[in-house]
DNA sequence: CCACGAAGTT
DNA sequence: AACTTCGTGG
């Protein structure tokens, strides 16, 4: 027995919006924590979790674990039904086969109750590996939206090179190369867990070395791992049936961090970074809905890192990634080398969380 | 070495948005005077001029003349990706086959960086002969791009007489006709360089005779010659390869004002025209950003006239044409008889001018 | 209520 | 590629 109540449906339009063109069906696996969702994409190349904490709910009660698979776009059409402000309670029985909504404006007399027929789907929980990621960055969703539409007009897919200067999304195509770089808003690029003055110097050299011929120093920057907070310790590769090799993640990668693989050729044109403490204001998105990890979101670019990451991705996964920006100010991006990348957007509560597996070579 | 900065990369979306239909490739010729391009649509029937004065760029260095050969749609993906009021810079090397293109946001990290191949085209210069047009006509570009998709609807061509009245479009189509008459905002059509009462009786008769039977006596109206502000001296029958027999432009017109090749045969309806000074409000448009070549634009039409003329074109080019109407708040008609209509949109330090031959007899 | 952006259609 | 319409956001 189920019963969940969400004060604003909205949010779960939100999240049904965000990843209904990736997946197609999925089971909302409900327990006493809350509930989460984990499905492949359908051509099983990208993996979305979905989490939402039973604090997030006004009530919250879950007796035993019980997976309810939805068919999302069902279920779409059913939170179509729904005013974003409406309170949504969920309730699902322990034998039956549907899922009961109820939608209730405040402050009204109108009460709307859908029921929605499940499905049974084969539990694919995939172990997603507690990855210490060498590079963290977090950034306003506006921007990356922003960033991987543009090149995703460019070319297939970009690259994506994390250094002492900042972040880098580079895109080769047919009519147009494409390399956006985006710079940490306090000018500083956060080395292991210190951020603060005394890696000042540090980054004057790796700067200097990013203008000219890096490549040779980079592992002298190890540092200690920036830590992503914990959640499940299990393994990736779990029993789905197939596109598991796209998820052949190293679940620890200390001793790992000389890898060499970003080129930046020729594209050191204009890149005078005025360093130090001038706060550049990146015209903040105001929705006052996000809540980090660390602290309160300002809307600036803040970027912590191990070592040098370069990474390549298919763009079209990055842009339907980022659908999610009306979930969140910001967004938060994890890479470690040859490592799946992680995109996670959270909310109150909660989070959805992307994984996307590198392209190799130049497939 | 070419090094242009501009303010606004706006301006750049605008033009290519308004050319990149009718061209698909062009060089953008660049010289220490500033950018220019001359291009042959597609279909070698219209020629499009483009001007960007050095003055008009924060920043501009050009070394030696080149051609930078662009594919338009190429450049139109590359900018798509610009916001309209990043700055945006263009490089070129003097060797290079490829154009640098980076965006700044202001009060941002953001940095992009574009590369394009550049690409090796004909130069097809043509010559522009710089002809005394016989009317001149100043209109709110909204009113342009209005009464050409309007008349578009009905027919493939339109008929532009320019008379003491005013100006008229007027498309015969198989569903219905249509006649669109511009009067001049202060009421007087300026005859020659004079633009005052002594032509007001001249007015009078002219109108009785467009209502009536006129032909005989348009030639009477011989006045001094509207003069069009200068640029190239060259002729137009350059070297492209072919379609120039639609650009047999007369290279100068002095001595040719009896031509009786208009026709208005049985659609003097409901041409009443209240004269002298009723000002009337043509919905003008304003944007702030227009600069003609005489004063400061005030949303009016304005008509200087030296003799009727009575031209037809096809409004599948007028509607392109008038997708320039983004550049500017006004718009500049330039026509004599037998040559090819000049439209003209003028911005901060430069222009946009489009040439259409003019259609003969019936065709 | 108006405007802008996205999607679908021609 | 452009236009039109629908939906969403301000």
């Amino acid at each position: 027995m189920l019963e969940a109540k969400l004060q604003e449906a909205g949010l779960l339009k939100k999240l049904l919006d965000a990843i209904k063109e990736l997946v197609t069906d999925a089971n909302f696996d409900c327990n006493e924590e809350g509930i989460n969702l984990q499905a492949m994409d359908n051509s099983h190349v990208a993996l979305v979790v979905v989490k939402m904490e039973s604090t997030g709910f006004k009530k919250y009660r879950c007796d035993r674990p019980m997976p309810l698979g939805v068919n999302l776009a069902s279920l779409t059409k059913v939170l179509k039904c729904a005013k974003d402000d409406d309170t949504c309670t969920l309730k699902a029985g322990d034998g039956l086969d549907s899922l009961n909504l109820v939608y209730e404006a405040k402050n009204s007399d109108r009460i709307a109750e859908y029921d929605m027929k499940l499905m049974d789907i084969d539990a694919e929980q995939l172990g997603i590996p507690d990855t210490d990621y060498d590079a963290r960055i977090t950034l306003p969703a506006a921007e990356f939206t922003r960033i991987v539409k543009d090149l995703s007009l460019l070319g297939e897919s970009v690259r994506i090179e994390v250094n002492k200067e900042g972040i880098r999304f580079v895109s080769d195509g047919e009519a147009a190369n494409g390399s956006v770089l985006l710079k940490p808003t306090d000018g500083k690029v956060k080395i292991g867990d210190d951020n603060d003055d005394d890696e000042e110097e540090e980054k004057d050299d790796d700067e200097d070395e990013d203008e000219d011929s890096a490549k040779a120093k980079k592992k002298a920057k190890k540092q200690k791992k920036v830590k992503k907070e914990s959640n499940d310790d299990v393994e990736m590769n779990g029993d789905e049936e197939n596109g598991d090799e796209e998820f052949t993640a190293k679940s620890d990668d200390e001793g790992e961090e000389e890898k060499e693989d970003d080129d930046e050729e020729a594209e050191g044109s204009s890149k005078k970074r005025k360093k130090a403490s001038s706060s550049k204001s990146k015209k903040p998105a105001k929705k006052a809905k996000t809540k980090k990890d660390d602290d309160e979101y300002s809307g600036g670019v803040d970027i912590a890192m191990n070592q040098h990451v370069t990474l390549t991705f298919s763009l079209k996964y990055l842009v339907n990634f980022s659908k999610s920006s009306s979930l969140s100010d910001s967004v938060q991006l994890m890479m470690s080398n040859d490592v799946p990348l992680l995109v996670s957007y959270s909310f109150e509560s909660g989070y959805i969380r992307y994984y996307l597996a590198p392209k190799i070579g130049d497939e």
